[in-house]
DNA sequence: GAGAATCTTGACGAAATCCTGATATGGGGC
DNA sequence: GCCCCATATCAGGATTTCGTCAAGATTCTC
């Protein structure tokens, strides 16, 4: 996590410092208006923490210019406590405001409300698989082969999720069974064949000599990553 | 806006009434745990107000079962100002926390700032859309089918919304009904595809075989981008 | 308060999906 | 070649899921 703190009081650049581990955080401090938001654009953090009383700028219109290109979580620390000092900063675009002094579990913990939030908005990967010609959006739940979009059952494609999750790797048939149906169905070998036949069918060019899941005989299938023989 | 108060002083609670616009906020109010948690789930509220010190359930136990189910924001206010409470309710799932007694200014702006981060958290918003002939102008609320306008119901509407803002991706039917009707209603499938039978009806050339909305059989439905088959 | 619009619920036929049994295939061991 | 086992395929019928119609209930509008 990076964090930009933008404060001229040295001794709370060293409380937060000592408040925030240096393995989980890095850190970058500035000490006025003009090098925070210059920190900012290069640092690209996860998370500013930003003082209202500065020399150069003041806090709010540096919180103003900031919001004009960056969206980032902004949690404002000041000594000011009025009602009308709060409110301008929460509707200038703050996430949150503390007002000095604060104390290190108060802070820690709305930090991580923060950083909870953005993660949410900003969802990770994109997860999608592709080999030989089949490829698999696990987002959009669609299955395409030669870019034709192919269109399976539920269980079908609960059935071909799994096995391209773990992909390369051989898949039981009780797993499969139990994932898929439900640990009760363990043994409903025969039903898991029909369905394969009809995932074959579907999606393999020759569904008696299939490239992307092989059978393995005795022990259950196997997704393959590259197109085997 | 809808707000869902959870707190057992009636004085609190007539504070908050006369600090909300009626115009604008339609407040639900609780007096215990219990039935606040049900209010969440019906009233499919933008926020949540939620006091610690309710009578049956701690307002801790409220916020951790909501989190199962919900991530509308929490604004916890309470009575209790040490530094474990607070991070206690934070690091529980609260999006902020107010000590009692707190001033209506810093109220509504932090309600600004939850409301103003759900709504970005919403996907990103285009200003139309359109594919085939089909066009939904979401800043208007209005939906064009060939040029023509299509008058659909405050239901139908949000239905066709959400399904068009994450257009391409399977949208289950609990997805949509916790959405549209709210948590409480995740099983009201029927409802759906009744609603569903009316927005086709409107804006699909032939209902029979529809072009812009697929039924996903078994999972939900899925807004088509390009015209399918 | 009457009338319209909207929403919910129930009933029933249609479609899709799923399971089961019967039969075919294919490879290894003898 | 022949048998045996695991697997694959096919066909039917059961079950689940969908769509539609229509009748009440509720809300909104005038």
């Amino acid at each position: 996590m990076r964090y930009v703190v933008i404060e001229d009081e040295a001794a709370i650049r060293r409380f937060l410092r000592a408040s925030l581990p240096p393995e989980e955080a890095e850190i970058f401090e500035a000490e006025n208006g003009k090098d925070g938001l210059r920190l900012v654009a290069q640092k690209n953090p996860d998370i500013v923490l930003l003082d209202l009383g500065l020399p150069d700028i003041d806090g709010l219109e540096v919180l103003r210019r900031m919001r004009e290109w960056s969206d980032k979580p902004v949690i404002v620390l000041s000594a000011r406590g009025r009602e009308q000092d709060k409110v301008a900063a929460l509707d200038g675009g703050a996430d949150d405001y503390l007002t000095k002094p604060f104390s290190f579990g108060e802070l820690t913990a709305r930090v991580r409300v923060a950083l909870r939030r953005s993660l949410r908005t900003a969802p990770p990967t994109v997860p999608t698989l592709e080999t030989g010609g089949l490829k698999i959006d696990f987002e959009a739940r669609q299955v395409f082969v030669n870019g034709q979009e192919i269109r399976l059952t539920p269980l079908e494609y609960k059935v071909l999720a799994f096995l391209a999750r773990h992909a390369g790797k051989v898949i039981t048939h009780k797993q499969l069974l139990a994932e898929v149906w439900g640990p009760a169905y363990e043994d409903s070998t025969h039903t898991l064949r029909v369905h394969m036949g009809a995932i074959r069918q579907k999606l393999e060019p020759e569904p008696a000599r299939p490239r992307y899941i092989r059978t393995e005989t005795g022990v259950g299938y196997r997704f393959l990553l590259e197109e085997g023989v």
